[in-house]
DNA sequence: CAGCAGCTGTCGCTTAACCGACAAATTCGA
DNA sequence: TCGAATTTGTCGGTTAAGCGACAGCTGCTG
């Protein structure tokens, strides 16, 4: 791996760019199975000992993907002054379902044993995301708490959703998530 | 300037690609003289002084762009298997006059002093084409003269053609063109 | 079973790209 | 016309990417 704080050199932005451009093509094409590290360089037109420079294995740039991707979806679709109130937080609820539920129908063939990882991977950058948001916005008490609670509750609810065929909208989820977690606040 | 012919490597392949799609976007939004190296390069992501390692300036970058478009566009409708009878040197006119035309509807901001650099390079790329071939399609005599004569005679009418508005259309110029030189060769 | 083919990590060594800084040339507005 | 700001080439030193080659797995097939 590359020492830490590798955003300043060009080099390294473009590789890694290449690389998770290349996976995530592959992706679309075969089974993360069988995909080899060869064909992501391959794909990327790097070397294969650069791709060992960035990633430990094809868990690691997997595992990037969704943590990546999740995070602009985030951070795209709440920006920095909204705080999480009633309307935050429905929006919170919805975007994560709107984004593992794109992930589950774009990437079907994503091997169901992957899905661990594709969970504890978005759990916790969605976990990191709401600790940080929520700091910034002044609160102090039980903050590791919350950003857990509502992080694996949001996360738990869109999950089993995408598995269930979405018989509900994403809206409705979102709103009976919404309400399970607001009524536990209001009740401590 | 990179000691030649080094296609080997991936990364000069790649850089040298950078710079020349970011030339050919910034020739979209501004005219060549408005555009500098700092701009290409910041485009293209790549260093300013690794610019100057794949070209001597700015004008050459310019060139090395209408050379390899030129030469894709007479490499990928003639292919290797035509020969240079009636129907070839019909196809090589047409060919010229529509890349010709292309190139001056698409870039209208290309400076008009820039011409005289594009016309050069361009009828310098149809000889050394133009050459390659007749010598592959086994003719030895007057090689050279023919070629030469060729391709400045297309060439000249082409640029004529695409600076006077398209009068005429382009099947009807390659017409016109071959008419002559077919003319010309007969009574040799 | 053996042997072949392919993928995996990892290693030194080489090379191209990055960086900062510099003097010189250019552009441009006061 | 004069200076300030920008651009231009160029340089030496640093760092990431490329290359082959290696041993250690697989997994397949005769």
């Amino acid at each position: 791996m590359l020492t830490a704080l590798r955003e300043a050199d060009p080099r390294v932005k473009r590789t890694r760019q290449l690389l998770q451009q290349a996976m995530s093509e592959l992706l679309l094409e075969k089974s993360f199975l069988s995909i080899s590290v060869q064909d992501v360089a391959a794909r990327a037109t790097v070397n294969r000992a650069t791709f060992y420079a960035h990633f430990e294995d094809k868990f690691a740039i997997f595992e990037s993907l969704i943590r990546d991707g999740f995070q602009d979806a985030l951070e795209s679709r709440l920006s920095p002054e909204v705080v999480f109130d009633e309307a935050g937080l429905r929006l919170l609820i919805q975007t994560v379902t709107e984004f593992m539920g794109r992930l589950n129908s774009r990437c079907r063939k994503t091997d169901r044993r992957m899905d661990p990882l594709v969970e504890s991977t978005a759990q916790d950058t969605l976990y990191r995301f709401l600790l940080s948001r929520l700091s910034a916005e002044g609160r102090r008490d039980n903050l590791e708490t919350t950003a857990s609670v509502w992080s694996w509750a949001i996360f738990g609810a869109a999950m089993q959703w995408s598995r269930t065929e979405r018989a509900k909208s994403a809206a409705d989820l979102a709103d009976e998530v919404f309400r399970v977690l607001w009524g536990e606040r209001a009740a401590v």
